[in-house]
DNA sequence: AATAAAATTTAGATTAGTCTAAATATCGAT
DNA sequence: ATCGATATTTAGACTAATCTAAATTTTATT
């Protein structure tokens, strides 16, 4: 029934090389994420595709099928939503989570995985700004942004912020930064990336750490 | 370096094995608590003593060395944390969170469980009372039992509560539900386990849940 | 269209963990 | 102290996942 641990990887790994080229995926690319050889690749392909989660063609490469990519999107939901845990409740840094998240993502419980999306209060989005897939699958695909990954001078609307606690949107309240306010960048600090904002026709100063959680849509 | 998620599994049966009868843990004894057979345990008896994580003598045998002890109790440690966050913070009930802990006790990562206690207020003991051993691996072994598992008629001293959490603390000093107090157990709810409690001659009520993170000694 | 280079697959071996069945050791009872 | 029952180990085989080296297919170039 369930996938083991290696299964799951490279079923992880073909969704991810699919984004980009479009198309099939081949064995080599495979071979050079998972860090293995091309031979132990084509071996688990026929497996894979013996299990109906990808179709491949010998030389030709592989691609998920519906139920393949359904399981390979629940891996990346439940990646970062454990990621988004151990940056926010557990006050871990980015650079740490990556690894651990990469062994939570395989613990198997949809129960566990619904409570902890629950308790962190539905995120859409992983602390790198990645969107998080619903419990069906669906990603949040609206064509977004962090506020902290604009430069100076760019300008976007206020989408959205990413998590519903009280205190964060508050916070955003007394400064307008409220959906469908437009924002720009005027000056942002190299050191702690700390952003002085226009909006509104008034000046203020936002924390990187906040302009983490506020999704804009670049105008 | 590491050790496998199955060897791992070995040193945490023979760990709790090794608590009731004292002395070495049989082979068969160990099939049995992880539904194997005696062959496969002999196999990775072998393995183990071959790492100086046991002492083996065919036929006889096993027992952890200090170091096997040390990787065995990190493991309960981890199993424990990872049931109070289960059950305290995903609200998730008691007889679902062994599973999960299971496998999450496997996670490699000191910077997080040491996030993951202080994240949960540094608890002593896990939801069924059971207790969580530190970082160097010491149990707080003080013979205690959570006031929710006493009968009716029983009768105990208060030694702590489980957790450093103010809230709660204020509540039972309210209550008088201090260290050193005596408290007997009146009646209990058959159906939600709320108690009706007599200490320092006055009588009160106490939920079920409160009554599990308040450790008695019985008198 | 032929052929060299690159990509991919096959063949055969290896390791970890497991199993069944057979062999051996220990223990308890008479 | 021997014999039978029980416990344990050994022998040999199996599966999953991996590897290297050799064989094959695709592709790109002339």
């Amino acid at each position: 029934m369930g996938l083991s641990y290696v299964e799951e990887n490279y079923l992880k790994a073909i969704l991810k090389l699919s984004g980009a080229p479009e198309g099939l995926v081949s064995t080599n690319a495979i071979a050079a994420r998972l860090s293995t050889t091309a031979a132990s690749v084509t071996d688990m392909l026929k497996k894979l595709s013996e299990k109906d989660l990808i179709h491949y063609t010998r030389y030709k490469g592989a691609a998920l099928t519906p139920e393949g990519q359904r399981i390979a999107t629940g891996l990346v939901r439940k990646h970062r939503l454990w990621e988004v845990f151990l940056v926010e409740s557990l006050g871990m840094t980015w650079d740490e989570v990556h690894d651990i998240a990469e062994q939570l993502e395989h613990i198997q419980s949809d129960r566990l995985i619904e409570s902890l999306d629950a308790f962190l209060g539905h995120p859409k989005f992983d602390p790198h700004g990645d969107p998080i897939p619903n419990a069906e699958g669906k990603y949040s695909v609206r064509a977004q942004v962090p506020l902290s990954s604009l430069t100076e001078g760019q300008e976007g609307t206020v989408i959205g912020v990413r998590e519903d606690e009280t205190a964060f949107l508050r916070h955003l309240n007394e400064k307008g930064l409220t959906p469908g306010r437009t924002v720009r960048v005027l000056t942002k600090d190299t050191y702690d990336n700390t952003l002085r904002l226009l909006t509104d026709g008034r000046e203020l100063n936002l924390s990187g750490k906040a302009a983490k959680n506020i999704m804009i849509k670049i105008s």
